[in-house]
DNA sequence: GCCAGATTACACCGGTCTGTGTAATAGTAA
DNA sequence: TTACTATTACACAGACCGGTGTAATCTGGC
């Protein structure tokens, strides 16, 4: 850890690029941008591939957490996710469109992908049991078919509402199984 | 109309390496598998970004009729998603998937993907409102993200079941939203 | 001062990409 | 035959790509 400045400002550069013009973007762009060599950057990075891999790994982020009733935690998850798509840089799903653009379905990023997606289900499961639905399982896989809906419909619609009218699928999905959900926000 | 046959034929090889392998692929390549010298397909094609759209426009296929119970034919289509993703060849939506490879949002193929996905969403309205959904708007359009969501959700867990768990989402949400839902197949 | 490692600028390689130019050939219709 | 068009093979331009090699320069610790 010599210099951990110059690595984390490579990450940065790359996070913004790769994210918002694709993982086509150049590494000469890259190391242009970030104010640094394109020497160092192989300094820093082995390969491409290696820095493609370091940019999914540092957006793998825990889930929040928060005292809120766990069915409103998850609607409020589908509002976050509303505010996301109204951003400016909103580009879809980090790791959704890794995977559609590597050709090679072997690549690690796949992998990092299920990881991201795995977590949140997870974490939808885990709200989910304690809200009291019937199955809970089935239920976060659900959510989640609403979310990544929500992503691909926001990015091709071009329509933040998207994660709107999830919320509301969500909030009836969650009753008809049984789960607790008190009178929203 | 001298020569339909060639234009189609490279058509066709467009389409399959162009889902298979992405927009990515070399003009060389397509011309080669074709079976056809690049002069000739750029005597067809204006350009690449033109061979993308006839690409994606000739994907623009009718939604189809049946005279099945409107909710069946909805159900129906989950499955038949589901019997897509297990197929060797899947690689995710071929709009979705444009869209997110192509840096300049203001291609022509974004317009095209927003068509395809309107006249699913406009074809799921129909036969919810003849299925007597309360809110057959809002309704289609949350549909139309459990079908995006299993499609993202197959792709990245190389799972063909999330259709079918969408299919159980539907289900639910439809019975809940008023919609005459018979007893499934 | 002095040394060692990090960083820089810059040229360069081999490859791939889209797109064009050209001259020769095959097929068809009069 | 003649004339016209579609197609072919092939070379090439111009750009960008990932990645490397090298020598000079900067920087902090002793």
């Amino acid at each position: 850890m010599k210099r951990p400045s110059l690595h984390e400002r490579i990450l940065e550069t790359a996070d913004r690029l790769f994210y918002g013009q694709g993982l086509a973007t150049g590494v000469d762009t890259i190391a242009a941008e970030a104010g640094v060599s394109k020497r160092t950057l192989y300094n820093h990075f082995a390969s491409k591939d290696a820095l493609i891999v370091a940019y999914l790994t540092r957006r793998l982020k825990l889930m929040p957490t928060s005292d809120k009733p766990p069915a409103l935690q998850i609607l409020g998850d589908f509002e976050r996710l509303a505010r996301a798509f109204a951003g400016p840089g909103f580009r879809g799903c980090a790791f959704v469109n890794a995977v559609a653009e590597l050709k090679n379905p072997a690549h690690a990023a796949s992998e990092i992908a299920l990881t991201f997606k795995e977590q949140r289900r997870l974490w939808f499961r885990e709200l989910l049991g304690r809200a009291g639905a019937r199955d809970a399982e089935l239920l976060a896989t659900q959510l989640m078919l609403l979310v990544d809906g929500a992503i691909a419909g926001a990015l091709v619609r071009n329509d933040p509402s998207m994660a709107l009218a999830a919320r509301d699928a969500a909030r009836v999905l969650m009753i008809a199984g049984g789960a607790e959900v008190p009178p929203s926000s």
